[in-house]
DNA sequence: GATGAATGAGACTTCATTCAT
DNA sequence: TATGAATGAAGTCTCATTCAT
């Protein structure tokens, strides 16, 4: 698989499930198979090992969520569409959802990453300035938004992979229409 | 104010500031002015101290989100009580709000504090309970509906205490309208 | 009991236990239930504690090593007699016997301690000097003699306690013959 | 030479030295001339430091222990070369001597580790098992019989190396005599 | 006599990182 | 590319002891 990608797909494991404190680099070349030096060969240090991880799921998430935007669909279906895009994402890849989640509001962030790993989401973004200009979309800042969107999703799918709830279509329906109708106009 | 106050107000303060990794003892017994014994004397290490200021946190949270709620009102007027008391705590508060949101979901809580500490939150559980069977809620699963409430007031406040937005009436006034759209019956 | 007393006892309960290492203060404080003050009020600190504790242990180890001495009995019985003494105060004192065990070859005890308490044993000194001057006991170094015949004791007595042997009236007569024929003068 | 053997040989040196509580790791680590982190490489942590050096001088004493035992030599010769093995170890050691003296009664010591080193007496302890059977020596529980002979070697080893007796030719012959007397049939 | 909160030096250990191979 | 022994600063925590009450 190659020693790069082993790290990263391990580092990602392990802090989903320890979290950030409970992952020294000793775990993570335990884990991965690599060697002490062989991690320092691909990452400056720890911070840029994350940094990295970091920003190539959310790379990864950003084309996720607008698969298929570009179909003959009406905004509400469009809608739609990004949504369950975004639960899909995380659903299928708990780990994923676990460490974006964690990371996220982590002072462990830097905020130069986050603003760079922006651009994955300018499309998403695009569509949500869009629907607030034609009137579809309840006149709120952009990004609160955005945020109170992503909030729901993140929300549903966080009780999902603890088990808390279990998932059935219709469930899924009611969800999607409750965050529609938070936003929507009228 | 008792060292053990003292302790406690210092992690606090620390924890919001730079997070779990950049806040060692060593940090909290210098803010402190406290001995390093003086920590281990009032808390049986590191994590103890964490899980009760959490606890702590929680239970003053699950008071002022039910201020009030004796007062005659209707359910509505009940529902936008719980949204702005759970709102202000966090605006008035925004360390315990950072403590608690990077609290919540971290590996590092324990699963037993988390269940011990719902006890304070009763009387807001059994609201939304009601609002369900009397038919003014949508019919989500229960935790799944209140996560969803209390998801976007977290939205809402983090994105005031970052100041990436400003706060005004009317933005306010939206928000809970949005937030209540969402669950209402019709 | 006298707080005095109990913190004594619980100490050598402890140290029988745990050892010297895993005794920390603390720990006798817990156990007998006194205050960290108290100690320091009867003992200038550890070092003392444990000394008057060994102090103590040793002089009533040497009075009943002497037990019954002045009846009218030839050499060997006397010697039987001593023997059997110090066997018997072990055996029914195994946490003494322990504690003395560990102590008298540690480095934590203090040569002058060990001076002092010789005085206790001078009885028994004694006796065995004139063993050797009239003849009834090898000429060897006398304090070498003696720890040879107390190492058998010892042996014996550990060996007992640690249940690696179960004692029987045979067993005792067997062993106690062994260790007078290693000193008998034919 | 190796960090792992510096640190294991500087260990044994301060122990038998200073004893336990007066041996920290911080002083192992300036001795030894390694990094703190060198010894936790080698070592899981002080007990195993201690438990691996124990067992390494076990082995060496054991091996030590029957040296020359294969030579033409009838029962009685057999046994004072045993003695004299064991004696000569302890004088030309003393340091490990005291090692093992302060630590085979310690509750310091897991009893795993006791019973995994007595494999390397398994020649003495068959030998003393045959003088049993033979006729030779004394019907003494098996292991009595050589705690017996061994704590009479250590008693001797030990006023040695204290200097508290003068070595003599003549002394040891006595000494070991007195050894054989104990123990022999007839 | 007795208490126990408070102390702070120092104990053990972990950690991210380096560098010769 | 890859290794892993070695580093040492810094982390968490324990300990004997003090002192105001």
């Amino acid at each position: 698989m190659g020693k790069r990608q082993e790290i990263l797909d391990t580092t990602l494991e392990l802090i989903a499930e320890l979290g950030f404190n409970a992952t020294p680099m000793s775990l993570i070349i335990k884990k991965s198979n690599a060697a002490a030096g062989t991690i320092y060969h691909y990452f400056k240090n720890k911070e840029d090992l994350i940094d990295t991880l970091y920003s190539e799921l959310k790379e990864e998430m950003g084309k996720a969520i607008i698969k298929n935007i570009e179909t003959e669909l009406n905004y509400k279906e469009k809608f739609f569409l990004i949504w369950k895009n975004l639960f899909e994402f995380f659903i299928q890849n708990p780990k994923k959802f676990e460490f974006i989640e964690n990371y996220a509001n982590s002072p462990f962030v830097h905020k130069e990453i986050k603003a760079i790993n922006q651009r994955h989401y300018q499309a998403a973004i695009d569509f949500f300035q869009l629907g607030i200009r034609i009137g579809m979309l309840r006149n709120l800042p952009l990004y609160l938004l955005i945020n109170l969107i992503f909030g729901n999703v993140s929300s549903f799918a966080r009780m999902i992979i603890m088990e808390e709830i279990v998932p059935t279509d219709n469930l899924f329906f009611d969800v999607i229409q409750s965050s529609w109708d938070s936003v929507k106009v009228i």
